[in-house]
DNA sequence: GTTTGCCTACCTACTAGTAGGAAGATTGAC
DNA sequence: GTCAATCTTCCTACTAGTAGGTAGGCAAAC
């Protein structure tokens, strides 16, 4: 039964994949509309303003990716095995095509253009997902998984920006092995030699 | 007396400021025409539609981007030298804050609902540039400038990525120097130790 | 004397957003 | 338990504004 997702639910699901393809501009009340089979004011009466809507879906992300984040760390995993989970993840989203792209990175390129609600909900994701990526490389320092020749904090942005980076090349290139491809060698470099 | 340009340069040049804040659907007929004062139906005559007058501006930044990469090698710098030209340009254009992407990368993630004429220009400069990045690459090996622990081709690929990761990245954080702190780790680590 | 560059005036389709109402479920008072 | 008030969800019908694009004219340049 996991089909009973409320109207609401149902509407961010889509707005979702809609920026994920084409951005914030990418996409109209009226798309929603006809691929939920509801009418637009209706929208309008769960996410009085697409400013709105778009801010609950962000709000959204971010407490999912946080709790999934978070609930990576609490599995008791290395650190070495927690990145890798986190790769793992972005890479079967590219391969699937199901949502080969991450809607913040998307709304990230549109910055400048952005309700500020929206924006400043975009910049707290990064910054919770570049906290993680760090806490995660100075734990594995500590263990002896991870040898960095940058401070934790340095080498976390670059690997978030190559992760992102991949995706877009990924996506340009039409070719979804192109993100492994990209990711695996970064994080191999991580990793201490006797492994 | 540079700002002899003509009137369509002009057009392409608001256009692509525009696109690189906002993406395709950011900007509009309306936006181009309050910007240089003319009448939308004047954009028109130069630029019968939307899809067209972004064509040739891929076209137009492609061949630009081709003819910078090419006289690059042509200067006989060394292939490091190259490289950290290709670096320099992008730092300069994010903190001067004039062009702080590249047009091609904001297309490419809007790929999935681009006009297919402009997506497969976006797709051709990817591939002009991951093939300069990759004989430069190639080329600073053969003269022992750089050690790669990938192929060429991959490793051109993983510093395309991380570049325009990297843009993502500053653009997010609304700080500029996180480009160069993301970017030149990435080239150093390619550098042969004796500097 | 046709081409070029720009104009005014217009079109249709679509944008986000609103007003007001119908149907059903929920709640509280008796 | 029943009845009425209220809340929720969705609807039809509409608004003002903007999107990309067109028709046709005018003036100057080639």
């Amino acid at each position: 039964m996991k089909s009973m997702a409320s109207t609401s639910d149902k509407i961010l699901d889509i707005a979702q994949s809609l920026i994920v393809a084409g951005g914030y501009n990418g996409f109209s009340y009226a798309d929603i509309s006809a691929a939920i089979g509801i009418r637009k004011a209706s929208i309008h009466h769960h996410f009085p303003t697409k400013a709105e809507l778009v801010s609950m879906l962000v709000d959204r992300y971010r407490k999912q990716a946080e709790a999934g984040l978070q609930s990576l760390r609490e599995q008791a995993a290395s650190p070495a095995d927690q990145l890798q989970f986190y790769i793992n993840y972005w890479q079967s989203c590219v391969e699937n095509a199901s949502q080969p792209f991450c809607v913040c990175a998307m709304l990230a390129s549109e910055m400048q253009m952005l309700p500020e609600e929206v924006a400043s909900r975009v910049r707290a994701h990064f910054q919770n997902l570049a906290g993680w990526l760090t806490a995660v490389l100075q734990a594995g320092v500590e263990q002896e998984l991870f040898r960095l020749d940058r401070r934790p904090e340095e080498q976390a942005q670059m690997l978030m920006a190559s992760v992102h980076g991949a995706m877009l090349s990924a996506r340009a290139f039409g070719d979804p092995g192109l993100f492994i491809a990209i990711v695996a060698p970064e994080v191999a470099r991580l990793r201490t030699a006797d492994r």
